[in-house]
DNA sequence: ATTATCTATAGATCTATAGATAATGC
DNA sequence: ATTATCTATAGATCTATAGATAATGC
């Protein structure tokens, strides 16, 4: 998970690229914290570009002293702010996609659960995933690592659905999985970035528009339902 | 088209939100060009809170006296910036959707041309969409122009398509059609947005993933193929 | 004693303007 | 004569550091 560039200095910092005070004291990961949001909340709004240090600084309430004392500079915050989200965001897919959580599940099931998990998480941290996008687009690396993600949760996405393959009527499933994979993830991605409200003019509520994408994926994979309900 | 606010100021400016200078020489016209080029440049790499005036001035090749002689501020070239592409936009919306381009084509021929004229666009320029989504994080009003022109675009979509409601076989196809036109929006947004190249994993070629893309959207409004080829 | 924070500030941009110089086209 | 451009620069941020002050926890 850790994007390390080069050795320890001095054993204060993580990495060349990504320096960060090992805290001491109870203080320093209090204001790290308080740092990282606010970070969030300005890149997010401004870009990494547009956001300043001392704008950060004072948004999380310390001086632009302290901001030094934990971070080299505003790259540094930059790559542990994304560390921050790739664990969650990691630790959130190793959840959704445990294989025994989805035992005796259909295909609709699974679909459903990952709509709704991917929903939920991000109505809940709009800033989150903002602020990931003006991360990525500054630094490639960051933005290397964010698609490793992707693939890694459309991969165990593909795999719990490939187990039910006899569900599936299409010719080539592997290819049509794939592409449904890409799908979801597009419409998703798309739903919930743009400004928070959604973008279509159609389908309104979460829950339609849930309904829908199942409907379609479905009539695309041709899912024949086998005996349970 | 125009984003105006308030009145003319001595025919010199367009507008208050949108300051641009009338140019009188044919010089003019040509550092505009070169300004709104490089500003659209700088806006899609760095966001336009990272682009600075210098720099865009430099890029441009001029200086920041010229800058300032054409446009009022960094805001107001914005402003220039989207206008100029929302014209651009419009027409390329206007001519891809003409009722009698399109006398005797089928659904799937109407999402054909469809995909592929938004594909060869983006492709063709990237720049201009990274810039626009650029400006329309940072200035609301241009957010919500730019919604308007999907919605135009996919208003006039959806009226050829469900000019063929006999070829759909969905129950309500008019909430299936504007379910397809979220859909394939979404997917050719985040196809082409993220960094120019694909980000799925399976579907790679433009090609594949026009004819998967139509190959859905067909499952799902269930289109009968009447007696065409 | 060590660690974290704050204040003050030097030096580097960046914005925006004024005034001088060059080019245009009637 | 008018319009467009450039040069130089004042004033406003912004970055990053040094040194002083305050809090922590052994």
């Amino acid at each position: 998970m850790t994007i390390t560039g080069g050795e320890m200095k001095e054993s204060k910092w993580v990495s060349d690229l990504h320096w960060v005070r090992e805290g001491q004291q109870d203080r320093s990961r209090k204001t790290q914290a308080a740092l990282l949001d606010a970070a969030e909340e300005l890149f997010a709004k401004h870009g990494t570009g547009g956001a300043t240090i001392s704008g950060i600084s004072s948004a999380a309430g310390c001086s632009i002293g302290a901001f030094y004392h934990h971070y080299s500079d505003k790259r540094a915050i930059q790559f542990a702010l994304f560390e921050r989200y790739a664990t969650e965001l990691a630790e959130t897919n190793r959840r959704g996609l445990e294989l025994n959580r989805w035992a005796g599940a259909t295909i609709g099931d699974i679909l459903l659960g990952y709509l709704e998990l991917t929903m939920h998480n991000d109505r809940e941290l709009p800033r989150r995933s903002r602020s990931a996008v003006a991360l990525g687009q500054a630094e490639s690396q960051i933005h290397d690592e964010m698609l490793k993600l992707r693939v890694q949760r459309e991969v165990g996405l593909g795999e719990l659905l490939l187990n039910r393959v006899d569900e599936i009527g299409h010719a080539d499933p592997s290819l049509a999985v794939s592409f449904v994979l890409d799908q979801l993830g597009s419409m998703m991605r798309v739903r919930m970035h743009e400004r928070g409200e959604p973008t279509g003019f159609g389908t309104q509520s979460d829950e339609e528009f849930i309904g829908e994408a199942i409907a379609s994926v479905c009539a695309y994979l041709q899912v024949q339902i086998p005996s349970d309900s």
